[in-house]
DNA sequence: CGATATTTTGAAATAATTCAAAGGCAGTGG
DNA sequence: CCACTGCCTTTGAATTATTTCAAAATATCG
């Protein structure tokens, strides 16, 4: 039997108990194609999905057709934290997705014995909820264009910090899985908005691209004085 | 020695060890008066505070003077969550405080040996997580009208569930001891919509008040609709 | 290659902001 | 006790960023 991959393996990396071994035992390799849903709204949360590769997004839907993206998840990270029965969130994968699936009493029972994997799992909860707390800034304080900004860094830096196999230098290049669609309800922000800020980055030679799904930034400082990423990251480690 | 009293004891409650007893015997009983800071932004993160009565903005500010506030937190609440070593946010008291302050070192001792208290921890800081997407949502996808709406929900189910003594029944009316800024900051919007919201709502009989402190739900099923806060609640508990 | 979905662009409409001023309330000091 | 001062709230009018509506251009997929 190979290393047991994957995120959750990463926070056991130096602990170890039955519990934890039964867990890995218990993982099972699940793939996804693009559109297909990995969580439902009202779902139990009987399991929890650590991505291997591929994008996830994370959103919750209103009654009347919104959709809120809450983030864009991809290997290296998991999925399926839940305080109660049933989940309130829609996880759908944008492109080819390979995940390992817990059972969450697995990982509940690991994580009751084994007490540097909890604090591993702990310091990770609190990543995201600062993650989430950056998107509330994001979405109520910043204007459209800084909006946009602010979201190619937030790709860069997730794509340095969960790459595949493990952290790497920040490129310039940015990959773009997600459709227009999803970016405008990540940002709260309607597709034509972000379009034409793409477009007005483009003209002013700030970002270039071909395709919509990939652009290049070139002019790294102004979107950082866009963005104002920097806002946040002086207070943190990466 | 009388009980320990605040949401971390709560979470205690059934668990024992050394450890959380150290824990408690560290704690010291502080008080803020109104706008004193029980954390500022770049401070260490060397304590954790429970808060026993009184209400906390906890904001994130950016450079040129925006401020998102993140949350705003009373009664059995707890404040400190951090990955790193220093805090992103300033948790400023809107009147006067009672807070039972923890290092976060014994904290973290505590969890590390009494698994049920972690288990405990952890589903509170999912519930801090869940609701912080709830607020995304609110911010990236409501009119200003419904996030107003929305926010006197969230004020009402959090007066009921954070009463000091204890989780309580729903009320119509509701304390609003921060100013329309702090509401503006909350909800991404400018002080001016929030009052004309307000207006309009009280012009509307939706609600009433006679000063800006306070109001009462007249109309609980407008309030709901406009609010949509049952887009979520029904996969929830309370 | 044809059909469908996504992206881009333009023009008009609108929700929210900005600017400006008046009204209300709380606390201070005479 | 009242008047003064400063702050917060409310309201109005003008401005603006974003959305909405509409259509063309481009990409994707069988």
């Amino acid at each position: 039997m190979t290393q047991p991959r994957g995120h959750i393996a990463e926070m056991a990396q130096g602990h170890s108990s039955p519990e934890l071994d039964h867990l890995f035992a218990e993982g099972r390799l699940r793939r996804f194609s693009a559109g297909e849903h990995l969580i439902t709204e009202g779902e139990a949360t009987d399991y929890v999905f650590d991505l291997l590769g591929g994008t996830v997004a994370l959103a919750r839907n209103g009654r009347d057709g919104r959709r809120q993206i809450l983030s864009f998840m991809g290997a290296r990270q998991f999925l399926g934290a839940a305080s109660t029965r049933n989940y309130p969130n829609l996880a759908t994968a944008l492109n080819d997705v390979t995940a390992i699936c817990y059972p969450r009493s697995a990982l509940e029972r690991a994580l009751e014995t084994t007490p540097g994997f909890a604090s591993e799992f702990r310091r990770v909860l609190t990543r995201i909820l600062e993650a989430a707390h950056d998107h509330v800034y994001t979405v109520g304080q910043r204007s459209a264009m800084e909006r946009v900004a602010s979201f190619l860094l937030y790709l860069r830096s997730n794509q340095a910090r969960f790459a595949p196999d493990g952290p790497r230098e920040k490129s310039i290049d940015i990959d773009l899985p997600m459709t227009r669609s999803d970016i405008a309800d990540f940002l709260g922000l309607k597709i034509e908005t972000v379009s034409r800020s793409f477009s007005a980055l483009k003209r002013a030679g700030v970002i270039s691209y071909a395709n919509s799904h990939a652009c290049r930034i070139e002019k790294l400082d102004r979107i950082r004085v866009l963005g104002g990423r920097d806002d946040f990251t002086q207070h943190r480690g990466a």
